[in-house]
DNA sequence: GGCCGTCCGTCGGTTACCCGACAAACGGGC
DNA sequence: GCCCGTTTGTCGGGTAACCGACGGACGGCC
């Protein structure tokens, strides 16, 4: 499986790249569930057996080329050496909306692989997440590790994402973000203590 | 080494590719003398200890290349299943006409590869005329082995083409053609019969 | 002269990959 | 139902490629 390591063996690396840019490009040409394993791993020209030892299957490679495809887009926007702080955190947010929205269109345009698209994004967001929350290096405030704070923050961000993807009152990107990052930054504590 | 066969493992036949590959880029940019080995390995994404694999050397790549260059031009002109027969004998002695004198241009150009160019376009056409005769089967008239004759035909061939390019009375490439295609057919037979 | 950086060619140990074959699951046609 | 072709996922044995290091050759520079 070789855990996707940059700075693995240049074998593995290459078989890697070699089976997603072959998938993209079948992605394109005939869709995914069109696609077999030997189509993918022929163009690669990459022996089949290849493809078991970095992919357990299909879906897991459609996974990871929308990762891939969410980290690129967030590498567009975000600087380099970006870290958590307002500024950056609402860019990233500002980009989850857009990006859920513009995938899940109007109706829910997928198949079967809908889950698999929220848990690759979720999935990706919760890394950068804890990535800026360690780099800060502190304790969150009631001595919430690093981790929780990041799957939290992924699932609340992505699940507003969607909920407004699919909301018939649109109101536009900036309000919502605003809304967002309000919840993000305060959460409930103005309900608790002066709210009924 | 490897052997060049193209039954080979798909492993060795996607690094030599690679490997060829990126030398003819590399011969486009700095040259040939200007590039390193490390260079060559560097853009195929290959180890270097891999090309050692394949190549003994830096020139053994260039004859290669050199061998594919001229074997990709004449399957350009000769037809797939071509045999051994006037017509695509003529062609064949057209072809390396041209393209030698293309490469020798007025002056010799290139520097101490000069020998270099030479086995591997003889080469190349003694394996094509060799294949040729091997199809027709029969033994040639005074019991010479195929490879013999597909020896000195290769040799003789490239001869004339060569003192043809320095020439300065350049005479057509069509009576040229013509004169090679004499000799190779009927050898000095008529000067020994009835000439002095 | 001596020093240094670069390139060359080779080697031993490790690893990712290839190959062919396998059983199992699926779908389509009779 | 049964049969058949295709795809899937797995496995064992063999091998090409990787990696890192080595000694040596060459050229530039002090």
């Amino acid at each position: 499986m070789a855990t996707e390591g940059r700075e693995a063996d240049r074998r593995s690396r290459r078989s890697r790249e070699l089976l997603k840019r072959s998938f993209a490009e079948l992605m394109r040409e005939k869709g995914f569930t069109a696609m077999t394993i030997k189509d993918i791993t022929d163009r690669a020209d990459v022996h089949r057996g290849t493809f078991y030892a970095h992919f357990p299957d299909k879906f897991a490679l459609l996974e990871q080329s929308i990762r891939d495809k969410f980290r690129f887009l967030l590498e567009g926007r975000l600087p380099a050496d970006a870290g958590f702080n307002p500024e950056h955190l609402r860019l990233l947010v500002r980009t989850v909306l857009e990006h859920v929205r513009s995938l899940y269109g109007r109706c829910n345009p997928v198949d079967t692989v809908d889950p698999l698209f929220e848990r690759a994004i979720r999935g990706e967001l919760a890394g950068l997440l804890k990535d800026w929350l360690a780099r800060i290096g502190a304790e969150q405030p009631a001595g919430v590790p690093a981790d929780t704070m990041a799957l939290m923050m992924s699932w609340a961000i992505f699940g507003a994402a969607v909920e407004w993807s699919r909301g018939r009152d649109a109101i536009g990107v900036d309000d919502m973000t605003d809304r967002v990052l309000a919840v993000l930054t305060d959460g409930a504590r103005g309900l608790l203590s002066d709210g009924g």
